[in-house]
DNA sequence: TGTCAACCTAGACGAATGTCGAAACAAGCG
DNA sequence: CGCTTGTTTCGACATTCGTCTAGGTTGACA
């Protein structure tokens, strides 16, 4: 199995509903350590509200201060956390993002009105 | 002192919107890095899905197979990243989540439904 | 007041990470 | 075919991270 797989079949606990377990843990943290750089944030916000749904690296790479290897190191560290996805059409090679890991982040996140916390938008769907 | 300040007043662009700014992700990437380790994901799983919104770190620490300064220092990373907050009384010295931040993350990784159209509706300024 | 328990800080060490330059690989084009 | 451009891999380095042991600080209690 690919470095990227495993994260797809999971559902989304919301963290602040019941503890998380220590399997949900080890698969999802590597997600967030993935979004843990300045850069990877850009990058991938980048990639995700492209027109289109995707972008090319040439397109990446000229927004940063970093070289061309640098760049593509972190957007193989996204691939590999499962976040985005590459796709090589002719010299380019273009990024798109994955919405349902996306999503599944963000229900973990997500904290449920419970108690003294007035949060609106409470949403915890799960496809 | 300050270290954990700053990230209450951002507002949260969805990242799938619009480009996340540089200083935005320079924001809150530390606090993304902060979930980025399984440990850490599950403290603060259990802190905030605590009874009464709080847990004391004795009730912490023998959940895991590691030594008390180790969770005190990952306690010490959320802290710092600003996402959970401590409170010393008596002995005990109790933790408690922060309801914004977890929300503004979960608002940045947000996917707008159906990401294949592109079309522009509502967004929030956040200068 | 003395003693004990809970928790944090300090220092150290191996492992992982971020960054770079150089080189290799891939695709298009003369 | 060989050259040019775009992208990734490789090897190296400094920095950061996760964990430990040892020691310090705070508060409870006899």
């Amino acid at each position: 199995m690919s470095k990227q797989a495993a994260v797809d079949g999971l559902c989304c606990p919301p963290l602040s509903e019941r503890r998380v377990p220590a399997e949900t843990a080890a698969t999802l943290a590597p997600a967030f350590k993935a979004l843990g750089d300045p850069v990877r944030l850009q990058l991938l916000s980048m990639i995700a509200s492209a027109e289109g749904g995707e972008i090319c690296v040439c397109d990446l790479t000229p927004a940063f201060d970093l070289t061309g290897p640098t760049i593509s190191h972190h957007l193989r560290t996204l691939r590999e956390a499962g976040l985005v996805d590459a796709d090589r059409r002719g010299t380019w090679v273009y990024y798109r993002a994955r919405p349902a890991i996306l999503h599944q982040l963000a229900a973990l996140l997500t904290v449920v009105p419970t108690g003294a916390d007035p949060a609106p938008a409470a949403r915890s769907e799960c496809s």
